[in-house]
DNA sequence: CAGTCGACGTA
DNA sequence: CGTACGTCGACTGG
């Protein structure tokens, strides 16, 4: 191939010539209306259209060093340490920079850990060797190792940037008399003072060359060092360390890990309408006509850039990574606490700690590598711990992980989450890629599987932001506004408390747990042992499948409930078994499972304990369809209570060591009072006015006696009736739950809605709106959408109904515990209080109450519990305090 | 090995 | 033929 014909690769080290266009033009002459100096960048793209223009690159590239820290600086701490400060007016004209040839099409690079002249480097070695005509444009004179038939080096003169001195081989020799690759070899037996880099003393340019001509190498003059006479030779004897450590340091790395390969910088389009909006903010009069005068000459025409057929929408951006000083200007001119929303998307490795942050506002996005401990960040920590308008896809995870690394995160006005999840409770993916494809009708860029380097983190990260932002603000768009409110005002602060609670955990006595479980062991392999002495065999107790072959095949028992793998073996058919059918192994059978349950329980909790002996769970906030928040890894919501093992499996969870006592505070019957509310049943809302027990009230009147002859019968029923009322509860579930007559469940739901009849009108009128609207709404907005009220499959409308009447009320409660949450957490807050909120159980909150705040808490959780919501009913909150979870109940 | 079912713990 | 959840072991289908 011709050299004519090669395609030509032209790369640029972004940040020298930058610093160079800066000192060559006046600061004051170029400032735009903001007051930003764009000098720098006036000088840069002046010469890059020159380039241009003279050199016709096929392809092109500017690198950029991401940080004054690399790989040498970690060799040689003293690495260009006498490169000074910035000066305050270059700052900011990077990314604008960037920005700039991202409008025009150019690809700019980044590496972390590695200089710009080593991507150059290695961009040129691939280039050439992928058969490219390679230009390399960089004012570090250590670029003159790259040299060769096929690499040419651009370096600015002194005079300026847009006067770029030719070096090619001959060039080079002309010049320094040696081989492009001897020259880091003089260098180093030199030294350079702009890195740093000390010399051989009394060692110049002639003598250097001199020596590597006669002998070869550097490695060879030092090897004959001893046949060197004079001064000179006493220095190199003495200091020759020095040139191995320069040569060490000032080789360029020519196989960088980069994302994009020669092949992958062919010149794009220039987008003339986003180079014409920000040259219009740097004021770039005439540049932006020689830009525009070049676009038209390649055909790129006004708003042409070219839209990828799939996925539709806009293009993804290009993204950079920032540090240092232009991370602070970045977050000033596009994430300030007066401008709109940005997208913000944290990255982290094990152990849950940040390594990066993607941050995208609306024009422009941007990657920010996060390491501990390193000082250049204030900037940024100051901007996440701000008021600072955020949206993040799921929060609650980044608020963690950032907390973890001692970062805050304060002003989240977004998370499309928890948006998508307010639409519609359903759906079963909240994974911010399905989101995207939903509502925005784009495909997510996925990691190539295949590719044996991992996924390019700061391209992830970043484009998460992105699309979080851009997928938040269509899903926001299709809420209503009382979905908004919820999103707003409960769902979003509540992401903090949540977050601080999982964090925090709950301190648990492992050792009774362990023990209780060893009990429970023994207890279930003697029970077995027992049952199979009664049937003559062993089985596996805890196979459906084996128990209906001993229950129906071998002891002939009657058939019971039919499941689709036969019939069915669950404590209820089992207790009918026990009555109609009696035999030992039944209630052996129960007690196995009994055993077995709550041991499985236990091991569960004591596989969650972490070193600090605390249980941490996690609250899915979009884990329910009516507004709950649920409770995974391990659930903490549903720890046993009800039977003996129970309290003693809650007598585990404690306070820590540091708190005086736990505090437990729950809502009394609050899913009836939000009955009696909806309703407006004065009948139901005397009962909670005039503070008489409710089932025995309700009793009363139902049964037609004074309250205090109402039997602990009556109440039982009573009180089953009112609890399965707000479930869509039917004359025969009430039957079969009570072990009671059909004809008498009829009869007793009759009678309590003759006494109560707005509560039926409210229920009926609950599901009637919903098969009108298509949803159900809590008492804050919340809606619930449902499908099947209007089907033609019974079974399918019934339970839609079922779950519609059931939705308002549960709802309503769940979002008056999330309200009762902030307002505990703002008193708490407020009042500099160390206690803390650790559990939420649905209609119950688990304090960990520090020395001495024991009143204090209690008067904050009434009061904030008992006004979360004005209802035609007082909101009854009972207290308890004790050591642990189970001496704490009441 | 992942997904489903039955069973059962909670509010 | 009572709502809302999560998790386990056993089983199924690949």
């Amino acid at each position: 191939m011709s050299d004519a014909a090669k395609p030509t690769l032209l790369v640029i080290d972004g940040h020298s010539l930058a610093f160079r266009a800066f000192y060559a033009l006046p600061v004051d002459s170029f400032v735009n209306r903001e007051g930003q100096h764009t000098n720098a960048i006036h000088g840069f793209i002046s010469m890059l259209l020159n380039l241009l223009k003279n050199e016709k690159p096929t392809h092109l590239g500017v690198a950029f060093d991401i940080s004054r820290y690399s790989f040498r600086t970690r060799e040689y701490p003293e690495y260009k340490g006498t490169r000074s400060e910035t000066p305050p007016e270059f700052v900011g004209q990077i990314p604008l920079l960037q920005e700039a040839l991202h409008a025009m099409g150019i690809t700019t690079i980044t590496k972390e850990d590695f200089e710009a002249d080593d991507i150059l480097a290695t961009l040129a070695s691939r280039g050439a060797s992928e058969g490219f005509r390679v230009s390399v444009v960089s004012g570090d004179r250590d670029a003159i190792q790259m040299v060769n038939d096929d690499v040419t080096l651009l370096y600015p003169s002194a005079r300026g940037v847009t006067d770029l001195t030719r070096y090619d081989r001959d060039k080079v020799f002309e010049r320094y008399g040696i081989e492009p690759p001897q020259y880091p070899e003089i260098a180093a037996l030199v030294g350079e003072s702009s890195d740093n880099l000390i010399g051989v003393d009394k060692v110049g340019e002639k003598t250097a060359v001199k020596w590597i001509t006669q002998y070869g190498s550097l490695e060879e003059v030092i090897a004959h060092r001893d046949e060197i006479k004079g001064v000179v030779g006493d220095k190199l004897r003495e200091q020759y360390e020095r040139a191995e450590r320069n040569r060490r340091l000032n080789r360029l790395v020519t196989d960088v890990e980069l994302p994009v390969g020669p092949g992958d910088l062919e010149r794009r389009p220039i987008d003339v309408t986003a180079v014409r909006e920000v040259f219009d903010r740097l004021q770039f009069r005439t540049l932006l006509d020689r830009v525009v005068a070049l676009a038209e000459a390649s055909g790129d025409g006004e708003g042409s850039a070219p839209a990828p057929s799939e996925p539709v929408g806009p293009t993804t951006p290009v993204v950079r990574t920032l540090i240092d000083e232009e991370l602070g200007f970045w977050l000033k001119n596009h994430a300030g606490a007066d401008k709109p929303a940005v997208g913000l998307a944290v990255e982290y490795g094990a152990g849950g700690t940040v390594t990066g942050l993607g941050i995208a506002a609306a024009d422009d996005t941007v990657y920010v590598p996060w390491a501990a401990g390193r000082g250049d960040y204030v900037a940024l920590e100051e901007w996440l711990g701000a008021s600072s308008p955020k949206v993040v896809h799921d929060a609650k995870r980044s608020y963690k992980a950032l907390k973890t690394s001692g970062l805050p995160l304060t002003g989240l006005v977004g998370d499309p989450r928890i948006a998508a999840w307010l639409l519609r409770p359903g759906r079963t993916s909240f994974a911010l890629d399905d989101l995207v494809y939903e509502h925005l009708g784009e495909k997510m860029p996925t990691a190539d599987p295949n590719q044996l380097v991992p996924a390019d983190d700061a391209g992830s990260a970043a484009l998460d932001a992105w699309y979080a932002l851009r997928v938040s603000d269509a899903i926001v768009e299709a809420l209503d506004e009382g979905s908004r409110g919820v999103l707003r005002d409960i769902e979003l602060p509540l992401v903090r408390v949540l977050g601080d609670m999982e964090l925090t955990g709950v301190a648990t006595d492992q050792k009774s747990l362990r023990d209780l479980s060893v009990r429970l062991g023994d207890t279930a392999a003697s029970i077995a042992a027992e049952a199979f002495e009664v049937i003559g065999r062993e089985v596996n107790l805890g196979s459906p499948k084996q128990l209906q072959e001993v229950l129906f095949e071998q002891l002939d028992m009657p058939k019971t409930r039919a499941m689709k793998t036969g019939y069915s073996t669950d404590a209820a058919s089992l207790a009918d078994l026990q009555d109609k059918h009696p035999h030992p192994f039944l209630g052996l059978l129960l007690k196995h499972r009994d055993a077995t349950k709550l041991r499985q329980i236990i091991d569960t909790l004591d596989k969650a304990v972490d070193e600090g002996g605390r249980i941490h769970t996690t609250y899915d906030q979009t884990g329910t369809t009516t507004g709950r928040i649920s409770s995974i890894d391990p659930n903490l919501q549903n720890i046993p209570v009800k039977t003996e093992v129970g309290h003693e499996i809650r007598a585990a969870f404690q306070h820590g060591s540091d708190y005086e006592t736990l505090l437990t505070a729950d809502y009394s019957q609050i899913e009836m009072r939000i009955m009696a509310h909806l309703s407006g049943d004065p009948g139901l809302i005397e009962a909670f006015n005039v503070g008489e027990d409710l089932h025995r009230f309700v009793g009363a009147r139902i049964f037609g006696v004074e309250p205090a002859d109402v039997s602990p019968l009556m109440r039982t029923k009573v009180k089953a009736m009112s609890y399965g009322l707000a479930y869509g509860l039917s004359p025969f579930g009430l039957s079969k739950q009570l072990r009671i007559e059909t004809a008498e469940a009829k009869q007793l739901m009759a009678d309590y809605f003759a006494r109560f009849g707005a509560v039926r009108t409210y229920l009926r009128g609950v599901v009637e709106q919903a098969r009108e609207d298509g949803y159900t709404e809590t008492i804050f907005g919340r809606r619930r959408p449902f499908a099947d009220l209007t089907s033609p499959n019974r079974v399918l409308r019934e339970n839609a109904e079922r779950a519609a009447l059931n939705a308002p009320i549960q709802g309503s409660a769940a979002d008056i515990m999330k309200i009762a949450m902030l307002g505990v957490r703002d008193d708490l807050d407020e009042r500099e209080l160390r206690s803390r909120v650790l559990l939420q159980v649905h209609d119950e909150l688990i304090v960990e109450v520090a020395r001495g705040e024991a009143d204090d808490v209690e008067e904050i959780v009434r009061r904030r519990m008992g006004s979360a919501a004005d209802l035609k009913v007082p909101l009854d909150v009972s207290v308890g305090h004790g050591e642990s979870w189970d001496a704490a109940a009441h």
